[in-house]
DNA sequence: AGGAGATAGTTCAAGCCTAAAATGTTTATG
DNA sequence: CATAAACATTTTAGGCTTGAACTATCTCCT
């Protein structure tokens, strides 16, 4: 947390230089963290009022929406970035409300593909469409323009993966 | 989902408009949730292997850490925006971790203190060290102009309270 | 063919998270 | 003073999340 010794030090991989972009992306973080958990909890919110349902289900619904044949458990659990015994516990739920359905993959039957049911497709299509304007309202302080711009900034910190761990 | 029919329509608040600024928004939250996803992945997996903790017992340090006298429970989940019932839980393990201390607040026999032991300042501190650097490399794409500027932005993003709900 | 190892998925234990109900305490009001 | 309303916190029920252990199946190699 001090600010002295940042002139003629030997850059350390892992360890806080606290220079001036040190300081300002520690701030992005924690704005940034604010920002989305601010959002995440109004679609949450509205989510559970309007269609009585939660942000994961409409994760896994709008993941499978686009891959129209269905996506393996697999499939889904590495598209969404969540674990694998996720996935199954939502999943499970969701087949059990008509949503969704699991089908056997020919081949191999370790593997199974889950589908949307035309009443699930039918869901989401509704949801979709009020998401959609919810985000532009959350959203509505970004203009295109900077909205582009972020979207590429982020870009790259989401790039970064796993590599240089400690 | 559909794109036509955005000329000459009144702007209903809460309906998608599809227009270039609304898919950029959409395009820019997507992408929010996942640099954010990322980040927060691998400072939990970093909290886990190098301290063996948690985020979530992590930000109640913080906020402790920086509020030298402590604070009450109601205002810790305010300033960590969650609910009232899960900081009970997580100060729970923490006070049985030693790293916390409920106090009765005087005049007020409803209300608690929460407050870091020096054990558990003394350990915040050596997290808040590398957490720091963790964010620094997980940031490194972001200069501090960028990354002053997007704060900002987002900041625009965060500001927007639940008013107009619906 | 017969394993060794990889892969797909589920189960499990533990913790996080929320909304809503419940408990105990304080404050305001008639 | 009594008691209703407000408040601080905990409890509860249900779902999400992870990492690790486990089961079943497949693939590859000899």
């Amino acid at each position: 947390m001090s600010e002295i010794g940042a002139g003629h030090r030997v850059e350390a991989e892992t360890e806080a230089r606290d220079t001036a972009a040190s300081k300002a992306r520690l701030r992005l973080w924690l704005k940034l963290l604010k920002a989305t958990k601010h959002v995440e909890g109004e679609l949450r919110e509205n989510l559970r009022v309007t269609f009585d349902t939660t942000l994961p289900r409409f994760d896994v619904m709008a993941a499978l929406y686009r891959a129209e044949p269905g996506l393996k458990m697999s499939e889904l659990s590495s598209v969404l970035r969540v674990s694998n015994g996720n996935v199954t516990g939502i999943v499970d739920r969701l087949v059990i409300d008509g949503i969704l359905v699991r089908i056997p993959v020919d081949n191999d039957r370790r593997a199974t593909t889950v589908r949307l049911t035309k009443a699930g497709r039918e869901q989401f299509a509704q949801m979709a469409a009020k998401h959609e304007a919810w985000i532009d309202n959350l959203l509505e302080g970004v203009d295109a323009n900077e909205a582009q711009q972020m979207t590429d900034q982020l870009e790259r910190i989401a790039r970064k993966n796993t590599k240089k761990g400690a």
